[in-house]
DNA sequence: TTCCTTATTGAAAATTATTTTCAATAAGGA
DNA sequence: TCCTTATTGAAAATAATTTTCAATAAGGAA
């Protein structure tokens, strides 16, 4: 598996907290914070501190296992990232939240602004929001 | 003024605190945090309390004066806003912030993603990272 | 398998960020 | 100038994150 190799690579090791916020992430649809991933580790009663939480998704971070999402209101949390550079899409009611790949469609606009700018751009966020179609429905 | 209009329709007053932010992040060159902006008023010695920054900052996001800027690293700033919708590129190295307009050049984008999740998109974040010419001569 | 090294953990404390409370102040219309 | 009430700032309360450190456990070596 990706995470069993990248951290083998560096040294490190495979543990019982580490493999828990990943399957906790796994089973998510939304993207989940700190607090909440600590919330379902207890539900689950497996019993991972909070402080292991943060670490872990601190080297998840690092080993581009894990990507952050910008929730609207500013308060962030942390999806799995499917390898490649993706983007997100986040309902604005339940907070599921999908990936879409279009790095492709945006290198033509972001070429355009580092002319403008003579910026030297190497990175972005693009993050969508809106409404999914089950909330769409559930109008009320 | 923009400020002192949109204050005075809806009943609220133009105070010292308030000019005070405005100013500071008028005069800023890249996105400020709560904190930052409390320092430098500190500084300026204008004393106003860090509890009226947050206050003032939350007013002045609603009003759409002001908008909030993610740092890479998670944590965000605000900037003064120019009338209309626009994103922000940052340089990664001295934190100095440019807007540009561009949503015309995402909608097809925007829309394409909508047709294929049928998710009902209305808002999005678009953030660019890089370094600026300047901070580009200066390497060493 | 057992042993050993050392990365990792979790609890608590420390730090930092943000929000709430509330009496005192001041903006700005009358 | 007066009066109403939005606003302020200090302190306390709350929440989020990081650091410290002794105890534990992963996983390679014997």
């Amino acid at each position: 598996m990706e995470l069993q190799e990248k951290l083998h690579n560096k040294g490190l090791r495979l543990t019982y907290p580490r493999r828990e916020v990943v399957a906790i992430l796994n089973a998510a649809a939304s993207p989940l914070t700190p607090q909440s991933i600590y919330q379902r580790s207890v539900e689950r009663k497996s019993d991972i501190g909070l402080v292991s939480v943060y670490r872990t998704l601190e080297l998840l971070s690092e080993l581009d296992l894990v990507r952050r999402v910008h929730g609207h209101d500013g308060c962030h949390g942390y999806v799995l990232a499917s390898p490649g550079h993706h983007h997100h899409l986040v309902c604005r009611k339940c907070g599921k939240a999908v990936e879409f790949s279009g790095s492709a469609d945006l290198s033509d606009f972001i070429a355009k602004i580092q002319k403008e700018t003579s910026y030297k751009i190497d990175e972005h966020i693009l993050q969508l929001y809106g409404i999914c179609p089950k909330c769409q429905k559930e109008r009320h």
